[in-house]
RNA sequence: GGGCGAUUAACUCAGCUGGUCAGAGUGCCUCCCUUACAAGGAGGAAGUCGGGAGUUCAAAUCUCUCAUCGCCCA
């Protein structure tokens, strides 16, 4: 029986049922194992109302591929899968979905919203999980875990109630940044800064008891409502005079002082500035600095309170900024308006311009935990790839500020603190509660969802509870990421690594490219140029997807990505596919000849493939331990396609329909043997085609390719010589080629070969003729010293040899003449630069005695080929 | 304003601690439906390695500088 498959590869109808067969396997779960060293990833969890993007592709595609490598290189390897509870994004898509019932966020209790969030995230939590499933990641889903398990939400609140023992959380009234939007606090690193087009307005401020003004510049007209003072630089001699001075506020009428102040910059607008301190940063420090009032003017969405004059109560901040500007002109306060662009503090989630917020609020004391973090990059315990991210992270880490943690929403973690009834001075922090909780209010706050998934590779095994499993997989091994949440997650994990458990969460972080489309706009779901990866895998196939996508996404830049370079994926998988097709219908009876490879004398090709085949699996290794994802795709691409396809099997058809049936049997041991390597170390990459074409390739004692176990490099079938062979062999039949390319020989047309040559080159093309024969369309081969050029012939020059290819009456001379005289220019050229050299008594001094020498034969070699094409270009002429 | 990265063929990228004629894939041109694969095969054209300077016997590679693009931080 001869095994048979389809001419074309189908992914579809293999996918499924390898995946399937691996779980019931059980063998992406990963035990304690005292004799196996552990590998661990765990997932950056993606938010769980999530849907799969081709970010999560690229992402999970690398973890995978970390993981299924450890797996075959039999370590215990456990992948922890995961969702986030998302906090700000999570409520906001669920008030969303109850105002479109006709439901108020605020009409409801606490409770009742988080009935309706819970019901939401069983709706839609698993999406993505069924997802990653398609993808083919290797995940242990035993170990599935969400952030607001009970659990981890336990290990969230005693990191929290330790930090606030150790005085690292304090609650503050400050500034703050608010999004409207959320109506709650946001981190800096939740704040996005974009450039926009808008105005400087210049404002007219009346001094009182005078005719005089003082202009203000301000690109926010309508915070001028809450404005407290005047300010111009100390050293300003236009304004020396009017310091101590009190000015009439217009619209409001409140009297505010003239101060001078360190602060201004005399060079911006007119040198004067309007003070505010509740809705700027700098003009709260100001205030500080000279006890100003602080009014606040807004409510929570960022509408104008009652602290503002009742005809601009309640209007939002546009509508307040239009009337505001109207008014003034009216009053002829308005000096005048230009064009300015200025940088605008945007809400990440929201996506509307942030207002600074006075408000009180939990914050966590960084730079004593940034300490050991930033240690432990600095000395390399940690490393990151690209390794470039280092300066970022140092920067970012040694100028650290407080973190903002409390969030004024009702889905996460509530703050773990309760206030005494009688005396809300009184506190209570901990993770159970006080015992008499009717006497207690906890905190109305949660946490920020980065002050839960901070704890990820810890509060995946409920510490701080001890666990085998915590001790076993913790520290993990690598972390995938993208760079833009290095702030927001990496580095805090690296601290709560050293805070909690004394050593680090990871020993390699990779950040993956950012993906952009053709036209080098990033992803993103409001441009709606994102492709959804299941249209993708539905027309190229899973694997060929990941492959693909792993060739597009160089290290440290960012991917192009086209769908249409997923061909290239599609492609090779159907090469692949097609390759071991034609290797099975050779076999007899699907039977792998029985062949010790190790003890057969082999032949040149059986040499240089299994040699080259050493250097294949090197290299990729290299490339994966330097986590050069798409470099390793392509060693491996370029050798199965070029040296084995294009080569080693079209040698191996003059074996298989030769009549030596022993060689026949070599050969295809070899193939076997090439292939099954191929298919191994593919297999992290496309796990579905290379366990599909494994068992059709494996022997029955074989496991399952998942768990393969990881070739082996023999350093002794690493064969210069062979490969120097080769190389010779290849150049003959190429040469040939380009001969009767060049020619228009029809390719049924056989040619006959002369070749002028020393004895050791007839020997080589003696001892390889059925290949040549084979693979240059050449028939009969004469050979020796005294050969003549047969009339109307063509010449290949190899070396100091000559091969002629009579050509009869296909010759064009001309076609002949420019390509010799083409290749006589490049050598002409070549021993210019190389004469050069060897005439310049520096470079015969100074450079190694090994440069020198190459040169020199470098200098003789092509000296002799150029005599030869000279000769042939004579006798043309 | 500070930092990081990029600039090599039309496009996307390799090119390690300087020394084989600067490589690959895609695209392009020519020929071929040759019994694994037309999602294929064979051949070909195509680059003063962003500009300038320096170090060196020797620079795509090291140093400086400028330019352009992108990202991050303020």
């Amino acid at each position: 029986m001869t095994v048979q498959l389809d001419k074309v590869y189908s992914p579809s109808s293999i996918e499924d049922k390898w995946y399937q067969h691996w779980l019931v396997n059980d063998y992406f779960h990963g035990e304690v194992n005292s004799e196996k060293e552990p590998y661990t990833i765990v997932i950056p969890p993606p938010n769980v109302t999530g849907m799969l993007t081709m970010g999560h592709v690229l992402n999970n595609t690398i973890q995978d591929i970390l993981i299924r490598k450890a797996r075959m290189e039999g370590k215990e390897a456990c992948w922890i899968p995961g969702t986030d509870h998302a906090s700000i994004a999570t409520e906001g898509k669920v008030v969303a979905m109850l105002k479109e019932q006709g439901i108020d966020k605020h009409s409801l209790s606490r409770d009742e919203f988080l009935e309706h969030a819970w019901k939401w995230k069983e709706k839609y939590g698993g999406i993505i999980i069924q997802q990653l499933k398609k993808l083919g990641c290797s995940c242990d889903w035993e170990r599935e875990r969400f952030t607001m398990d009970k659990g981890y939400s336990k290990a969230v609140l005693s990191a929290f109630v330790k930090l606030y023992e150790k005085g690292l959380i304090y609650k503050g009234y400050r500034l703050v940044n608010w999004c409207p939007v959320s109506k709650s606090a946001i981190s800096d690193e939740e704040v996005i800064h974009k450039e926009v087009n808008g105005h400087l307005w210049y404002f007219k401020y009346p001094l009182k008891d005078s005719g005089e003004f003082m202009v203000v510049a301000t690109t926010r007209p309508e915070t001028m409502l809450g404005d407290t003072a005047v300010a111009v630089h100390p050293k300003d001699e236009r304004f020396a005079h009017l310091v101590g001075k009190t000015i009439v506020l217009p619209l409001v009428g409140r009297e505010i002082p003239v101060i001078s102040d360190d602060y201004v910059d005399p060079e911006f607008g007119t040198g004067c500035v309007k003070v505010t301190p509740a809705h700027d940063q700098n003009d709260f420090a100001m205030g500080e600095r000279h006890n100003l009032d602080v009014i606040n003017i807004m409510n929570d969405d960022a509408s104008l309170n009652e602290n503002a004059p009742e005809a601009y109560q309640n209007l939002s901040r546009e509508d307040a900024r239009k009337a505001v500007i109207k008014d003034l002109e009216k009053q002829g306060f308005l000096h005048k308006t230009e064009d300015y662009v200025n940088k605008v503090g945007y809400s990440e989630r929201g996506n509307v311009p942030i207002e600074f917020y006075m408000s009180e609020q939990w914050f966590m004391k960084m730079s004593e935990l940034a300490k050991p973090a930033l240690q432990a990059v600095s000395d390399g315990k940690i490393n990151f790839h690209p390794a470039h991210w280092v300066k970022t992270y140092n920067h970012w880490m040694e100028n650290i500020k407080d973190w903002c943690i409390s969030r004024q929403l009702w889905w996460g973690h509530q703050i773990p603190v309760w206030y005494h009834k009688d005396d809300s001075k009184k506190l209570h922090v901990s993770v159970g509660g006080p015992k008499d909780s009717e006497n207690w209010i906890q905190d109305q706050d949660v946490l920020d969802t980065w002050a839960s998934s901070w704890l990820w590779p810890l509060a995946v095994h409920d510490w701080p509870e001890e666990s085998t499993e915590l001790d076993y997989f913790y520290p993990t091994d690598a972390l995938v990421t993208g760079p833009d949440i290095i702030f927001f997650w990496v580095a805090r994990m690296i601290m709560t690594g050293y805070e909690f458990k004394e050593d680090l969460p990871f020993k390699d972080v990779y950040f993956t490219s950012i993906l952009r489309d053709e036209t080098g706009r990033k992803f993103s779901k409001s441009l709606g140029n994102s492709p959804d990866p299941f249209e993708l895998f539905e027309q190229y196939g899973t694997d060929a997807v990941r492959f693909g996508t792993m060739l597009m996404a160089p290290q440290g830049l960012d991917v192009l990505f086209s769908s249409t370079r997923l061909e290239v994926g599609r492609n090779f998988m159907n090469k692949l596919w097609n390759a071991s097709r034609f290797v099975l219908m050779n076999l007899e009876d699907g039977q792998v000849p029985d062949i010790d490879l190790d003890a057969e004398e082999l032949d040149l090709p059986e040499r240089w493939i299994i040699s080259k085949l050493q250097s294949c699996v090197q290299n990729y290794n290299r490339q994966l331990d330097r986590f050069h994802f798409n470099e390793a795709a392509k060693v491996l691409y370029d050798f199965t396609w070029n040296d084995f396809c294009d080569w080693y099997i079209e040698i191996a058809k003059t074996r298989f329909y030769g009549n030596d049936a022993h060689s026949a049997d070599v050969s295809k041991s070899v193939a076997i043997h090439v292939l099954k390597t191929v298919l191994t170390i593919l297999h992290p990459y496309a796990p579905f085609i290379s366990e599909e074409l494994w068992a059709q390739v494996k022997n029955t004692d074989d496991s399952d390719l998942i768990i393969q176990k990881w070739p082996e490099i023999d350093m002794d079938k690493k064969d210069n010589s062979a490969e120097k062979n080769m190389e010779l062999l290849q150049e003959i039949i190429t040469g040939i080629r380009t001969i009767r390319s060049r020619m228009n020989i029809p390719p049924g047309k056989k040619s006959d070969l002369i070749a002028k040559c020393d004895n050791e080159m007839a020997e080589f093309l003696k001892t390889h003729h059925d290949i040549i024969a084979s693979l240059s369309r050449t028939s009969s081969v004469l050979t020796g010293e005294d050969r003549e050029k047969p009339e109307q012939s063509a010449t290949v020059v190899i070396g100091k040899n000559e091969l002629y290819i009579p050509l009869g009456g296909l010759i064009d001379l001309d076609v002949e003449l420019v390509r010799l005289q083409k290749r006589a220019d490049e050598i002409n050229g070549h021993l210019l630069g190389i004469s050069k050299k060897l005439s310049n008594e520096q470079f015969m001094s100074r450079a190694p005695e090994q440069v020198v020498t190459r040169e020199k034969e470098k200098q003789e070699d092509m000296t002799a080929e150029l005599e030869k094409v000279n000769a042939n270009l004579e006798m043309l002429q």
